[in-house]
DNA sequence: TGTAATCTTTGACGTATATCAAAAAGACTT
DNA sequence: AAGTCTTTTTGATATACGTCAAAGATTACA
């Protein structure tokens, strides 16, 4: 075994309701407990997995922050996601057996590892995993069609308020403020998931500064007002 | 049963390899016919279903042409996709039990009506089945990355061009012309998906058409110079 | 067959965002 | 603590695409 990687369980794992579906008497949840072969730890910066790479497995954060970008031919590259401890990595490996995004950690994450072999076998035996998993993959079929709406009909200002009420529902789902949080992500990082340029980004973060609806100190942001946020939200926040 | 529903068979269907699994042997396929329960015709502009619609059933089409698309609150419409025969839709109402967008009929049309329960029961058993679900999923997901690239890094050129090829693409797999084909959407529909307004769409079919590109007769598009267009792709096309 | 309604094209002009550039603020290194 | 590198902010200017408007085509309808 590599020194990165050990054995555990999802049965006492405190995202479980995350990542896994709920309804399971303990036997079951001995079983599901296979599912999760290995963690992985990984550093700042580096790659869980990349374009191109063979896909065997999907993957669960346990902690950490991801962002998943896809690149043209010429280079330009997009930001598809930005990925938090209890959601999913690596949907996109399965139709042809190949990813087709770089994954990267924003921050030291851990992963849990689990084949998708494993999941398949499983979710036939198990009827409530087989409809978690066609639930994951849908939810992000749906968060994307939202992105869609975003890139295609949103102005900056939309864009970058619907990016930060998007946040802070996530993070508040895990326990952590509604209204004080710290992006890992660059300015460039944010404007290429938006479709915008860094500067564009940072202009915007200052007009809503002066306007007193955040505060912006580099990557440390207040929400000094939710409701003229979630006003400038004119679409449905996509998950 | 209802005068636009009727019994049928995928075995027997020529659309066969394109929506179901192919490796089936002839007593699994007697199987897999179980799937489709009925199909359902869809005149010109009839939505097959629309937003907050109960989920049940998953559509594989037969014949006709549909656009997918869901609206902001204040009533912008973003076309999420075009579908053609072979194709899946309503994958989006898995995660909620409901639609989340409109699927309307561009031209007359006929689905096969697989309800999704159906598709989970027999998945379970049949490995070949699960597989393909996972994949016709994971291919949304990663035609939809296309997409936010294409919405979020090109050119008004290069997104109609990508939008050209890969219908072309699409449509030669059919056994359609590689050269020539009619359009089955507006301006206005085509802009929408894109993420540009009507007037855009026509002044770049001009500008492509003034190069000698391609020849444009209102919806009548006849390819003249395939890989100039396919130049302008700087981008893997999605799908 | 004529008339309305819709869709498409084209022109003139406006604007949101991109681009270019430079300074300021942090973050890492030695 | 000084110096280098990276990120962020802000300003000045450019431009691709949007908006508004009107004229042709095409289709629907009565």
């Amino acid at each position: 075994m590599k020194a990165e990687t050990f054995k555990v369980a999802c049965s006492s794992c405190n995202l479980r309701e995350l990542c896994m579906p709920v309804g399971f008497d303990q036997k079951d949840m001995d079983k599901l407990d296979e599912v999760v072969t290995t963690r992985k730890k990984i550093k700042q910066g580096d790659m869980l997995f990349e374009n191109g790479e063979t896909f065997t497995s999907l993957y669960a954060i346990r902690t950490g922050f991801f962002k998943t970008s896809i690149a043209s031919e010429d280079g330009r590259e997009q930001v598809t996601g930005f990925q938090m401890a209890g959601e999913i990595i690596g949907l996109d490996g399965i139709v042809n057996d190949h990813h087709t995004c770089n994954a990267v950690a924003l921050e030291d994450a851990e992963v849990c590892v689990m084949p998708f072999e494993h999941i398949e076998d499983l979710s036939r035996e198990f009827p409530i995993l087989q409809k978690h998993v066609h639930k994951i993959m849908s939810r992000e079929i749906v968060r994307e069609n939202g992105m869609m709406m975003l890139l295609g009909n949103m102005s900056a200002e939309e864009r970058l308020a619907n990016f930060l009420v998007n946040l802070i529902q996530r993070l508040y789902a895990r326990g952590q403020s509604q209204s004080e949080f710290i992006l890992r992500m660059s300015r460039e990082e944010i404007g290429s998931y938006l479709g915008l340029k860094l500067e564009t980004v940072s202009r915007t973060f200052s007009k809503y500064s002066e306007e007193g609806i955040i505060e912006v100190k580099q990557r440390h942001i207040k929400i000094l007002k939710p409701d003229a946020l979630k006003q400038l939200v004119k679409s449905p926040t996509c998950n």
